[in-house]
RNA sequence: GGGCGAGUGGCGGAACGGUUUACGCGUAGCACUCAAAAUGCUAUGGGAGCAAUCCCGUGUGGGUUCGAAUCCCACCUCGCCCACCA
């Protein structure tokens, strides 16, 4: 007998479905399509990470199937290789980041194909490719002729020890991500896109009647909070006493209007301009400026650690005007408040709102009510309510309050019901080399100009160095002969912008990369028919850590580029699920600095492919975090062992015949057919155990029920499955096969076990006939000994019966 | 502070109103072997008992129900994401 040589067979299929072209997909193909789509990698110098392969093993899983259900798939793969960890390894050893890419992306590529995974890999893609950032320069272009590409002062994080400034999303609790040092907020020139222009769709595609995507309903429940919509007014407060022939006001947002005489202050934020403007009113401009220059220096660190201390600085010498009840009011400085957010000015009413209370307690200011409800001498109340000390509004309830009250407003003209989003624009410069340059010329004359499509990619240029400057610039300031250039549209002396683009613009817009990738990703009306065919995604499964930024990002770029008549779906995912983070054996995040990482090679080097996608799949379930088990890989290895023993030593021939096992074959494919679509993973290998414990058991199994068994097992462990079908004496590839259907009729039991309960415990366990009636259930089990025991004594007052499942005696 | 999710054997987990612990790991005993590994067979929640059998068990405390791991209320613990969003 031959032993189960997983090295030998693994290397024979890996060539073979290489060598025939196995996955690849065809545009225009007459069977249905079906594009189904992981979140592409990063090539880390670290290789292929067991976090990746989980989710890839389960999507390679559903485009098997779906091959086999008669479909023409489109499962791609390719590299998002921009990024920060290869700039810093250029940095640090001096080779260049191409260099380092190609060959990271060599080791990624041969782990994937160490494991089997039925990509396309004539649609590889990488977003270093100028042929691939000449299209996402194009997207940025068209931005910008729309408008939504477009600069401004922002404050961003500086890390004092790198020189360099940091996105939101680099910095960690206040530092670094990358040196772990205190970080500051600098303002500085960036490039922003205006995702907020689309944050109404983003939200309300989410669900009918609008829109209504099959997202996992966690997802669509973080996107809309990011996003955030909420609804309120904004309120103008009037400036009382103004300079001389001036008029001054402060706008505030509040979602809470009904609570408006309960205002007893205003507070702005420390960057708001009314304290430039009035200037000169201020009687305590020095400890104002003093308080503002503080809190500029806070770090993030501080900002975070102090987030509870709530401190201010009263504007003395000016009052606003609440419209409500022509009250003058006082105003504050904080920095509690966010420039960033509604208009950076807050009406405060301590009574019914927590941080106006803290603050309110903190500074002894007046707290008055205005709705009725709560007990304000021990804490704000925050809850709806029946107004109260609110003049003509008395005895409305909140929510009819805000109504009136907002016709009100608009009517006298002192503001006007409002929406507002807590999704900001995307800051989209990063002062790195290893990006996509942004495709703009700064010309003293003509000011920014749009380098020409015809001109692009605009390509990184090769330099020794990437070290940032002293300035905070990009790396790329100091390449003089790549910065320097003629205006395009004068001629005269110009420079290039040299802010590059973050990571997360490649991978925006990959998706349409696969479909076009054999023509040179060119994204304009020629291809629109390629697009056309494969969009939308049918399938894609990500991380959760993903779904505000690549999986929103992406969205907003999908519906600009449907906008301009790029692509024809608005929405790119029609569906979008999530796997769950494999952990360390010690249960900790897996880091190279822990030393818990499980490396790819050794694995597959000593269990085999098979077994490990199948011992990812078995682990736990998909959608949860779970730790790996060195141990457990040797259980799917042994079912593995098991299924090929079989195979050597059994009798299978199609002249036997097996009902009992036809029936349990049935079973397991409506258990696993089913388990794949809803990601039941793990309870879909435990099925096929159970089909193979039994069939080891017997010492002849009919052919044709072996065979169906292979084909479900095909999708999990492709390489042994195609083993032992040729061994069968198949000629062409288990995958050419159709994907098995069950009978319904034959999944059906004629006897089922009938629980027997007295007074709810159960008792006894008889095997009986299906579909018995009440009357037979109950004399079955009255007949029964032990049965007979309980009751003595007892009176029957009652009988529960659940049909093919038990009865239950109640005495 | 807010949002999402999870607490079941020694461990990963099944079951998601009806026999708690499917499947796998681990452990113990046996078989094969000179021996070991591999493999196979048997057992394996806790307690009492020679046994049949009984009692107790799904984070804690209540509730609904003939019946609750599952539904409802309150609480505790852990994980992830966001966080002064007016």
């Amino acid at each position: 007998m031959e032993k189960y040589n997983f090295k030998k067979i693994e290397a024979k299929w890996r060539k073979y479905w290489e060598k025939n072209k196995f996955y690849q997909a065809e545009d225009f193909s007459k069977k249905p399509k079906y594009y189904c789509l992981i979140e592409f990698p990063y090539p880390s110098g670290e290789g292929l990470h067991v976090g990746h392969t989980r989710s890839y093993t389960a999507m390679d899983i559903i485009a098997r199937k779906r091959r086999m259900e008669g479909y023409n798939v489109l499962h791609p793969i390719g590299w998002d290789a921009f990024g920060l960890p290869t700039e810093n390894y250029a940095i640090k050893t001096g080779v260049h980041p191409k260099i380092v890419t190609k060959k990271n992306t060599d080791t990624f590529r041969r782990q994937l194909k160490s494991l089997g995974f039925s990509f396309d890999w004539s649609r590889e893609i990488n977003t270093t490719d100028p042929e691939y950032y000449k299209w996402t320069q194009w997207i940025f272009l068209q931005f910008y002729k729309k408008g939504l590409a477009y600069k401004k002062k922002m404050p961003i994080n500086w890390c004092f020890s790198c020189k360099i400034g940091l996105a939101n999303e680099e910095v960690i609790d206040g530092r670094c991500e990358r040196c772990g040092g205190e970080t500051e907020k600098r303002e500085k020139e960036q490039w922003m896109l205006a995702i907020t222009k689309y944050a109404d769709r983003l939200l309300k595609d989410l669900d009918p009647p609008a829109g209504g995507l099959d997202y996992l309903e966690k997802i669509k429940i973080q996107q809309k909070n990011w996003i955030g919509r909420s609804e309120g007014a904004v309120i103008k407060f009037s400036i009382s006493n103004p300079p001389a022939g001036g008029q001054f006001s402060i706008n505030v947002f509040t979602t809470r209007l009904d609570t408006i005489f309960g205002c007893t202050y205003l507070v702005v934020a420390p960057e708001h301009e009314i304290i430039k403007n009035l200037e000169l009113k201020i009687k305590n401009l020095g400890e104002v400026k003093k308080y503002i220059d503080q809190t500029k220096k806070k770090s993030d660190l501080q900002r975070t650690e102090l987030a509870k201390e709530k401190t201010g600085v009263e504007l003395k010498g000016i009052k606003a005007i609440n419209p409500f009840n022509n009250e003058e009011v006082p105003i504050f400085v904080a920095d509690y408040v966010l420039a960033s957010y509604g208009t950076g000015a807050v009406m405060a009413v301590p009574a019914h709102d927590e941080r106006d209370y803290d603050f309110a307690k903190k500074y002894n200011l007046v707290i008055r009510e205005s709705v009725s409800g709560g007990n304000i001498t021990k804490q704000a109340f925050v809850n709806d309510g029946i107004l109260i000390n609110s003049g003509q509004f008395d005895g409305m309830t909140s929510e009819k309050a805000r109504e009136e009250m907002t016709k009100w407003l608009e009517k006298n003209k002192f503001g006007k019901k409002t929406i507002q989003y807590k999704l900001r624009d995307w800051i989209f410069s990063r002062q790195h080399y290893w990006g996509e340059p942004i495709p703009i010329i700064h010309c003293n004359k003509c000011g920014e100009v749009p380098v020409s499509e015809k001109d692009l990619p605009v390509k990184l240029p090769d330099v020794k160095k990437y070290e940032p400057t002293d300035t905070g610039e990009s790396p790329l300031a100091n390449i003089k002969n790549w910065v320097n250039v003629k205006c395009p549209k004068c001629g005269g002396q110009a420079k290039r912008e040299t802010d590059t683009m973050p990571n997360w613009a490649g991978s925006s817009w990959y998706y349409l990369a696969y479909p076009l990738s054999r023509k040179n990703y060119k994204l304009q009306t020629a291809n629109h028919k390629l697009l056309k065919y494969w969009m939308p995604i049918d399938w894609y499964n990500g991380g959760m850590e993903h779904t505000t930024l690549n999986l929103l990002y992406s969205r907003f770029w999908n519906k600009f580029l449907y906008d301009i008549g790029v692509v024809s779906t608005s929405e790119p995912y029609k569906k979008r699920t999530s796997h769950g983070m494999i952990l360390g054996e010690d249960g900790e995040k897996m880091s190279k600095s822990k030393g818990n990482v499980v490396n790819h090679d050794d694995v597959v080097a000593n269990f085999g492919a098979d077994a490990f996608r199948l011992y990812q799949m078995f682990m736990g379930p998909f959608s949860q975090a779970i730790p790996w088990d060195s141990r457990g890989i040797e259980g799917t290895k042994r079912f593995l062992g098991k299924v090929w023993d079989i195979s050597q030593t059994k009798n299978i021939s199609d002249k036997i015949n097996n009902k009992e096992l036809e029936k349990l074959l049935h079973k397991t494919i409506k258990k696993v057919s089913e388990d794949i679509e809803d990601m039941n993973f793990n309870t879909a290998v435990s099925c096929l155990m159970i089909f193979i414990n039994k069939c080891y058991e017997l010492n002849d199994l009919p052919k044709e029920i072996w065979e169906k068994f292979l084909i479900i097992l095909s999708p999990f462990a492709p390489f042994v499955a195609e083993e032992i079908w040729e061994k069968l004496g198949n000629k062409k590839s288990v995958f050419m096969e159709s994907w098995p259907k069950y009978n319904p009729k034959l999944i059906i039991d004629d006897v089922f076990e009938m629980v027997i309960q007295i007074n709810g415990k159960v008792r006894d366990t008889v095997s009986v006939k299906k579909d018995i009636s009440q009357k037979e259930a109950e004399d079955i089990a009255l007949s029964r000994e032990k049965v007979k025991n309980w009751i003595k004594g007892g009176k029957i007052k009652k009988t529960i019966f659940v049909p093919n499942r038990l009865i239950n005696i109640l005495i």
